[in-house]
DNA sequence: ACTTTTTCTTGCACTTCTTGCATATTTGCA
DNA sequence: TGCAAATATGCAAGAAGTGCAAGAAAAAGT
């Protein structure tokens, strides 16, 4: 019964968790060193595999797909827009909630590997599709966010609406940031917010 | 040298594009059916060969995709719709151009076969993931289209804004019309760009 | 009308992604 | 240690997509 220095390591709960994370960040970053190096059709899910030192079978039983490797590296991404957005003062107007809480992320994401992360979705069709898609999720996520933030039904149009302005703002600001690698997203995006603001204030002529 | 009675449709510059012509219809519209019928994932590719009466080679060398079978009734949307902004007024401020624009396309597409085939991509995460993609060619003409409109940059930051947001509320309609498919997309899209200008003309407090 | 040339269709082989299933292998726990 | 659960792997199969070359059909030239 010597339960005495059972574990040396007192964070990890267990090697088989500890393994598996690591299994899975030797993928990612093997997958991701290839593709940008062979680009993303160029370089087979075998090679990935046999970089990463486990069989076909057990890359696709971590990451379903290939794709999911790319994306993977961003899948954090529509939490951490939900939390600062969560965290605005709730009697903000919703644009500016959106604005605030997309330039705080924006900024803790201007790395250098996610702007090689970014190149590379740019580079490839296949990928470009996925993100867009990804990102419907986090226009959907934040649209609820709002609504929840200032007690308005999860359909409410003014909430979804200032999402999809948000989300269309921030792929603008991916592609400046692309153009600009040395400005990053964040100047791009509120300069594109001041514009949307300017643009809408005017009233049509009567 | 009897050259009398050489054609009898005069229309038609040749046998060989007619039947081109309804070749790609036929296999477009099996391919339709079945997706509907089978889903997206359900139907091969030897299938729909085989119910538009070809080999499957030949359906890729009409589409080169499965996407593309689906898609390609969309595709003559983005030139629609450069079209009517191009025919807008050039004194009307951005955003209105846009509204009415895609108003105008809009309106020429409720159709009971796009309804069937929106609810297909909507229930098809491949065929949404596209779908975005393609949204992504319309909002970047869209743009283009405003700033030659306007006598602009083409990379005007305005313009790119304005695009977006159209785009943006494109899909918010689309999405609007499956859940009332009674409406149509136009009133949705017309209260977004309400909600929008009330949302982006209140200031932020000093 | 006949031949030549061009274009289209098809079959075949091949690569790659993806999934299902059965079987080791490893890890956690009593 | 020994049993149970999670994990890794191999194998087989299905489906999308690509390149190539032979065959069929249409257009053009004579």
């Amino acid at each position: 019964m010597q339960e005495v220095q059972e574990k040396v390591f007192p964070d990890e709960q267990g090697l088989r968790a500890r393994k598996r994370q690591e299994t899975h960040a030797r993928i990612q970053a093997e997958g991701l060193r290839l593709f940008i190096e062979k680009g993303f059709d160029g370089a087979t899910l075998d090679e990935v595999a046999a970089a990463a030192g486990v069989s076909r079978r057990t890359l696709l039983n971590y990451f379903g797909s290939k794709e999911e490797i790319v994306f993977s590296l961003k899948a954090q991404i529509p939490e951490m827009i939900a939390q600062a957005v969560a965290a605005r003062p709730c009697d903000e107007p919703l644009l500016d909630m959106v604005e605030g809480g997309l330039a705080d992320v924006a900024a803790r994401f201007q790395t250098p590997d996610m702007l090689d992360l970014t190149r590379l979705i740019h580079q490839t069709p296949a990928l470009q599709a996925g993100d867009h898609a990804k990102y419907e999720g986090v226009e959907r996520l934040l649209a609820q966010t709002l609504a929840e933030r200032k007690g308005l039904a999860p359909d409410d149009v003014a909430c979804r609406v200032a999402a999809a302005i948000g989300v269309s703002i921030m792929k603008l600001a991916g592609e400046a940031w692309l153009a600009h690698p040395d400005e990053g997203p964040e100047r791009f995006g509120r300069e594109a917010f001041a514009v949307l603001r300017r643009m809408a204030g005017q009233r049509p002529p009567p």
